[in-house]
DNA sequence: GCTACTGTACCGAACGTTTGGTACACTCCA
DNA sequence: TGGAGTGTACCAAACGTTCGGTACAGTAGC
């Protein structure tokens, strides 16, 4: 096998699987069909087992890898440049915005962390989520918050996220999600109100 | 058709779609087989079309339904008492913390908004999500709170409950839902913060 | 009071279709 | 020429659904 052949694998496998991305979590796992894979990749049944010997459940796993790679890059990644915190929270909000389309595209993590799938992949959705709350969490550090107090913001961050999405699916309407993610890096950069002040 | 046959189908039929609430939102719709449904409710294939003529569909519609009356009779019902606000909040999150058995059993609502099978069910789902926020809206009108940002409010509380369900379960803790609870009777009648104090 | 009829609840078995997955011969390119 | 990749045909199993039929309670007519 040369080298070519190698960089033409890897290119025609990693684009399947970043068009499998959209069917997994538009369909979640029980409702994506191998005809709807084979419709969305253009290949057929024997050129996906090829590739996929495990079949449908490692197609699975290589999306939530692919997901995996494309937080750290797109999202995190921004997260851990030099800036203002607020500057790179408003950063992976854009990101944010942008890879959920104002909350309208539902959230893989979501579809596999619930349901009858869930014990297949908890494994791999638990390190994703843990990634992204502690990459937040860092930033808070870095703007002087107790390592406790920003874990437990990172992790509000997520949820809110999360919960957004499913109102803004269950409403048909964008609204909570652009709320949600317009006060968020102000929220989570809020600093804490001494209680004499209540 | 006697009195007695009414109330005794009206029971069965009632008792098999609690028996269903589980069964879907533990698999999601495209998981929930017509053979794990007749175990669940202990009735024949064919006996379930006899009760549900539309099927599956049907079925799903009908737990919908009783979803919705549950919610009214067991969590909007100690919002509308009287008493003071912040201890109709918290009958309410008692019975939301059991319900969800601390995060741990998932919502339909989120299940059944997401998905493939999102667009026969949302007239629905909107409409139970609706009466839930505006139950919640109208106790913190009567805290004193504009209607506008009563509603935000209201909005965010299903946000920050819906999202801590996911990351319950993404994290396999309970801890987020525990704590997003604790904190949320307070949170939602927490004072406008005059914005020269920061 | 007996009979015929009706409606409801339920069931086992089968329906046709789709599921995820396999076997194998073929092509293409190094 | 040999291995990677693909198309065709196929499989058993499961899918949601329908069929034909049984059991039984209630009702009406005689």
């Amino acid at each position: 096998m040369s080298i070519d052949s190698v960089h033409m694998n890897v290119m025609l496998k990693t684009e399947a699987i970043a068009r499998l991305v959209d069917v997994f979590r538009q369909y979640g796992y029980d409702g994506t069909s191998m005809a709807k894979i084979a419709e969305a990749t253009g290949l057929g049944k024997s050129s996906l087992y090829h590739h996929f010997p495990g079949g449908k459940e490692e197609m699975a796993t290589a999306v939530l890898d692919y997901l995996s790679q494309c937080l750290n890059t797109g999202l995190l990644a921004p997260l851990q440049q030099s800036g203002e915190p607020l500057d790179r929270l408003r950063a992976m909000n854009r990101n944010i915005d942008q890879y959920y389309n104002h909350g309208q595209k539902a959230c893989l993590l979501a579809m596999l962390a619930m349901g009858e799938s869930s014990d297949r992949f908890r494994t791999q959705v638990s390190h994703i989520l843990n990634s992204w709350i502690e990459a937040i969490a860092e930033v808070l550090i870095e703007a002087d918050f107790e390592p406790e107090l920003a874990r437990q913001r990172a992790e509000d961050a997520i949820i809110q996220i999360q919960g957004a999405i499913i109102l803004t699916q269950g409403l048909s309407t964008t609204a909570p999600f652009k709320r949600i993610l317009n006060h968020l890096p102000e929220t989570l950069l809020q600093p804490v109100i001494p209680s004499g002040l209540l």
